[in-house]
DNA sequence: AAGAGAATGTGAATGTTTTCACTAAAATAG
DNA sequence: CTATTTTAGTGAAAACATTCACATTCTCTT
């Protein structure tokens, strides 16, 4: 069993993700055990590459029966630091914004909004879906009185860079970034950048080579 | 120089997209060249890695001189087949899909909504945004007439597996899924998933394991 | 209760991706 | 014009990730 899980590889951080999604449809068939070959046919996956990633974090699994659901959905939750609510603000209320707001999933997981930032006068001050809009200026102020952990960015591409700063500033601790422009981790902020079109350039680049 | 494209590394063809970004911006500065180390720099690579992955597809670089941006740029296109424009179908007309059929980045870059697919009654037959909506019992014809090569997934979870279905069997190339269903490439057609959530949780995983 | 079958966990082998380190070419400075 | 600096391109090495293959343990059938 692997030790330092700060360093532990994205790809198996992202197929924990997966595997827990799968968990959770598998248990809402009514079942209440699944062996490694079916978590991996699902998706895609190898039944060797789920035991393994699995056996980073502990020995889960049963021989001869496979994975308890319940158990393992819990482990994953644990090892996600998914047994709690994370804190996020919304910067830019813009259609994008407004979409991942109202998307249903937030609520549903371990993810609530706490604050929306957004540049339009006439909007600060105000709320959106019952949360309120405070001017960017004040991130700092409000961002340690409303312990803000995760910003989403959903602000165009001219305004990213001064936002950064203030993220950064502010000191925190993540941001998911929506925006064309990538941003690098820097200072105590952590980023994971979100891109459609790099999406969407991977499937024309095979589609055009095939 | 590497031949099969097919082929290519994922990881590859995403840093490409970067590139293709980071050129942009740097001409837009004025700027005529640029060295794989800059490249690098700005997106958190190693100039080494800039170069070797763009060594699978030519010699596009000059010694002592660097890469001349106009040329990469055109090159790049090129590689990730974005010289022409690609006909996209949204699947979906929630708040999600409005914000991406509003984005402007589609319209700026080489992709084109042609047809909007959704299931309420009430739409179909209508526009949106100039864009006919259709039902999606007719995805096979319209995705024929039109010529549809990409369609992007933007409806609840309970209605993707049927509609996959009706998008592998009308034989479309390739599909962008922003659904929580994971889904896997079938038949003649591509998939790429885009996850919300699972990007969220890398960022929790790292941010309570640190 | 014994044997067959199912499935995990894991060291070793393999495959893939990234980095290193150097050669060679172009640009620049003296 | 020569020496120095810059920088691309690239085999070889290193790091990283995946798969193989098997010992082990549990379940189920008869």
């Amino acid at each position: 069993m692997r030790e330092k899980l700060g360093k532990m590889p994205l790809p198996i951080v992202e197929r924990l993700s997966v595997y827990l999604l799968t968990l959770l449809d598998i248990k809402s068939e009514g079942r209440v055990s699944v062996s490694s070959l079916e978590l991996a046919e699902r998706n895609g996956f190898s039944s060797a590459q789920v035991r393994k990633d699995l056996s980073c974090f502990g020995t889960f699994g049963k021989k001869g029966t496979g994975y308890d659901i319940d158990l393992l959905i819990e482990k994953i939750r644990g090892i996600l630091g998914l047994k709690r609510t994370w804190r996020l603000a919304l910067i830019g209320l813009g259609n994008l914004g407004k979409a991942l707001i109202t998307h249903k999933g937030f609520t549903t997981r371990a993810f609530e909004f706490v604050a929306i930032f957004e540049k339009k006068p006439s909007l600060v001050g105000k709320q959106y879906k019952g949360i309120q809009i405070y001017n960017i200026e004040n991130l700092d102020k409000i961002a340690k009185a409303k312990r803000i952990e995760i910003v989403v960015l959903t602000i165009p591409k001219e305004e990213v860079a001064g936002v950064y700063e203030k993220v950064i500033v502010a000191g925190i601790p993540a941001a998911l970034n929506f925006t064309p422009v990538r941003l690098l981790s820097k200072g105590n902020t952590l980023v994971k950048n979100v891109n459609f079109f790099q999406n969407l350039e991977t499937l024309t680049f095979y589609l055009s080579n095939f």
